[in-house]
Order: structure tokens, then C-alpha cells, then sequence
DNA sequence: ATGAATGCAAAGGTTTTGCACCCCC
DNA sequence: GGGGGTGCAAAACCTTTGCATTCAT
């Protein structure tokens, strides 16, 4: 694995481990919360506390993260919070709109990332694992074109680029040789 | 799960479990003994009795195919072969490149397709379950241009648009509600 | 005969579920 | 107080791995 904050020759530093900014914490934390009381209220669902203490884990965490890392982040600070609950309330996050399941990994983890509202895709890097956002007027369109001149309505997509940054080209190609 | 063959309001026939003609599958199966032969023989490796038998179950089945299904009709035939032979041998397929992985549906089932040569995406509809496929040339441009621009080596993608073909539109609403 | 390939079973990992208890509204 | 929510443990899945054995070359 590859340093954090080591700036890779493609001119990027790897972030892979990049989280939010300290002032962007507090307010994401007030929108996550007041987007979930919004829900529960509508749905009849309750504000539980571990609903609230697993949001706020959130804005600590990485911006692309797998349930383990959230769990493993949650039960740091909230021993007492079981994994079930963390991956029942997943569901409920992602079905009250604050959260996005993004993609799943070769290993079969599947990542999410706390919905920010700009649509984007993304590059996983096959080097240091760490994932970056893309968006394209011009894909959205084509894809929205193909979707409906097939007579389907679209439910969302999930666009992945695997790329390497050629940090570790050369070693890579040590490996296979 | 709408009945096979249908005639979707969509004006398209239910084809979720479509396999292949049968003129095409001789020809299929052929192919792909020709190229895991010539894969075999590069890396030293073995033509296994395993290893024929399994490539022979892949014309019965439908285009995409999750690795349960492959084990189900692998064992219906020959029960003597095990479930990690054919775990293994998928990578083997993979690797000698006459299988694809094209994505994970939201129960975390990997679906596979026999490699066809021409590439394409995938649209999944939620309804029927049925996959589609979509080529794009604007989409491929677009996709390297935003790869290459940002100094990645691309490795391949995955892009999948998940909707819905409408038969059971009605029929979500009033679930929902 | 050599080592690749296999079957079996066990282990590993992730996610779901049953159930009694708890606590939010 | 009622029903949603939780913790725990067990179960359910899917996939990988260790090991003795078999088999292709």
C-alpha cells in the first residue's frame, strides 16, 4: 500500500484516506441529521440513538468507505452498538437519502459514500485503492438517450473506471513477468 | 417474477433466462476449447476432464450467469465435480479470457457472461431481472478522454444502468404506497 | 514422475435473521 | 403501551483454502 499524502507521479496525492474538512464536518453532521429526522418523521420510523451516534461517525470517516470500516469506526466510540444494527441502519441511511452504496470492490466489498447531491461517478485506482469522482454531461446524456429509446425508465446506473495512476506500473510489471 | 417470453409492454419479449440457439452453440463450444486449449498450453498448465465438462455447461446457459447457476447445472450433469473446481476454473476462464464478471447485482450475486469479443455495457431491469446490453462509442470516447486527461492507464470498466421496463410499474407504485 | 488439478471439508468473510429485551413516540 | 429498534448469537451465503489424492503430460 502506498504512503498517505504521497504525491504519486500521475501529479496526485494519494488520498485514498482522505476524510472531510474540520469546518465541513459540522455542518455535513446537521445536514445528515435534520435529512434523517426528516425521514423517520414522514415514514413514522423513530430517532433512535444509535441512529444518531452511527451519523455521526459518518462525517469522521473516509469519503468512500466499506460497512466494516463503518463499523469498525462506530464500535470504537459506541461498544456498546451492534454490527446489525450498523447494517440495518445502512439500509434505512440509504433509503432516507443520505448515504449511496457506489460500488462494489473485487473482493465483493461494497463502498458507499454519504449523497452530496452533484451526481459523479467513479475511477478506482488499481495501485493504491483509493477512488476518485468523475462527472460527464455528455455520458448523462447518452445514457439517458439509450435508456429511454429503449422504452426503460431509469432507476440510476453505476459507472466504474478501474485504472492504474502508474505509481506501481513498474512493479506491476516485475509481477507479471 | 413475470412469466419467460412474455411480451413486455415495452414492446420487448421477456428474455431473461435466453440462452443460446442451438446452431450456435456447437460453434460457441468449439471456440472456447480452442481458446482454453491455447491458454492451457501457453502457461503449462493442464486440460483437465474438469475443465472440458465445465466449458461444455457454459453454451446451456443463459447469456449472464451467476457462479450458483453454473454450479447447479455443472452438478446436474457431472455431480463427481466440486464446488471449488468450479470456483477455480472461473478464474481460469477469466484469466484465459473466454469469461467476463460484468457486475453485481444488489444481492451481491457476480454475474458472468461467455466472452463475446464485441464490448458492451449493461442495463439490468429491475423489473424482470433481465439484462440487456448497450454500446456506446460516444460513451467509450468520452470515457477514455476523461481517463487518459487525468493521467490514468485504464484497465476496463464497468458501467450499468439499473431501470425499469414498465410491466410492473403499476405494480411497484402500489407497494410502495 | 512431477506437479497441476481436484474433492472434500473446514475456514473466512460478509450480511441477514430470530428472539427477547429495550426505549422512543 | 405499542411497535419500532437493538444486541446477541446463530444462521445463511458465497468464496477461498488446506490437504491428501488423482490425473494429465
Amino acid at each position: 500500500m502506498v504512503k498517505l499524502g504521497k504525491v504519486l507521479p500521475c501529479g496526485r496525492r494519494n488520498n485514498a484516506g482522505k476524510g472531510y474538512a474540520p469546518k465541513d464536518k459540522e455542518q455535513l453532521a446537521a445536514r445528515l441529521l435534520r435529512s434523517l429526522s426528516d425521514y423517520v418523521a414522514g415514514k413514522g420510523l423513530r430517532q433512535s440513538g444509535s441512529r444518531t451516534q452511527i451519523v455521526g461517525i459518518l462525517t469522521g470517516l473516509t469519503r468512500h468507505f466499506s460497512a466494516s470500516e463503518l463499523i469498525e469506526k462506530v464500535r470504537a466510540r459506541h461498544p456498546d452498538i451492534g454490527a446489525a444494527t450498523i447494517y440495518r441502519n445502512l439500509q434505512t441511511f440509504i433509503d432516507a437519502g443520505i448515504l449511496r452504496e457506489i460500488l462494489t470492490l473485487d473482493n465483493g466489498e461494497r463502498i458507499f459514500e454519504v449523497e452530496s447531491g452533484g451526481h459523479h461517478d467513479h475511477i478506482v485506482c488499481l495501485d493504491c485503492r483509493a477512488i476518485f469522482e468523475f462527472q460527464s454531461h455528455l455520458i448523462e446524456k447518452e445514457q439517458d438517450s439509450i435508456t429511454t429509446s429503449r422504452n426503460f425508465f431509469s432507476e440510476g446506473h453505476r459507472h466504474v473506471i478501474y485504472a492504474r495512476c502508474g505509481y506501481l506500473k513498474k512493479r506491476h510489471r516485475r509481477k507479471k513477468a
